[in-house]
DNA sequence: GTATCTGCAAATTCTTTGCTTGCCC
DNA sequence: GGGCAAGCAAAGAATTTGCAGATAC
């Protein structure tokens, strides 16, 4: 049986989840229902949630989590490579996913906070090119571009409301 | 031809002192002691300050600032457009001045922590036209690369797993 | 003169840690 | 069974806020 086209729990995420206890195994750490539940809701998950975020969409699923374990199994996720923090400004950390697939930068508004996910392909080799030439082993990265979105443009230009809904793909 | 990068306090520093002038008359706020001080000791240290480190340079320098008011300070210089706040994961906000003449990216150590800064001449067309294709408005950007840096090769060749940084428990 | 700013400390928010009980291997 | 992990609460760290006295304009 396969999972509806709408979510995520796809191919890709099942590979993640051999990933992630391959990783698991690696690092000589045990596999738990609570981790296991944390990756699935982190990779059901769109745009790029916050641990309390998390806990939240877990909740909803009928999953208790306490914020600690969360923290700790987000730490787990980076280390093995399944996950990236990120930092938009707005004071907690952000986790998105990291699959080697799906690279891309972000462009995030200054006056609303929406943040829009762009491929990273065009700029991707400079990159490369750029580490090697500093004898840097690139493991991964994360490109911030900071400007006006063209909903805010159009808008009054000093509206300084923040929408509750950070993330926008487009 | 080359600048010498013992002080930073030379013409470019003179126009951004300029810069902040205007700027906080636009902004409809006071030139105080304090905003001088916290302006000039941040452009004359290299590197990447937190507000912790620009309060210590202060003292160092007889200055004797309240942190509310450093922060407060960093956050009229990046509205205004002279600083830049950036996240190295290491759990505190850290700034760097942005004069739209300096523009690089960064490499960053994930085994010892150490930056280094890149001339982002080689991708900044490319993000340009991305932020077009977008219809963004591109202020400005971040770029981080992170990975090992060659003294960490050296020094680990194999241990590629742990990342850590000093918050770690061992 | 008055509206804004500073500095202090308390408050807030995000994240980590200590410890006891429970669960994986 | 032994040791790692979860959950809770308390600690810790970074940042923000409230307020009384000080200061720029």
């Amino acid at each position: 049986m396969y999972a509806l086209p709408q979510t995520r729990s796809d191919v890709t995420d099942r590979s993640c989840l051999d990933d992630f206890a391959r990783s698991l195994q690696r690092l000589g750490v045990k596999q738990t229902r609570q981790r296991k539940v944390i990756l699935q809701v982190f990779l059901d998950m769109e745009g790029h949630p916050s641990p309390e975020e998390i806990r939240e969409e877990a909740r909803r699923k009928g999953h208790r989590l306490g914020l600690a374990t969360i923290y700790r199994t987000l730490k787990l996720l980076v280390d093995a490579g399944l996950a990236r923090k990120l930092d938009f400004g707005d004071g907690q950390g952000r986790y998105e996913r990291r699959d080697g697939k799906e690279r891309h930068l972000h462009l995030i508004c200054q006056q609303c906070g929406r943040t829009i996910e762009a491929p990273v392909a065009t700029v991707e080799g400079r990159f490369s090119e750029l580490a090697e030439a500093h004898s840097f082993v690139l493991h991964s990265h994360t490109t911030m571009l900071y400007g006006l979105c063209k909903a805010c443009l159009k808008r009054a230009p000093k509206d300084t409301t923040k929408p509750t809904k950070r993330t926008c793909s487009e």
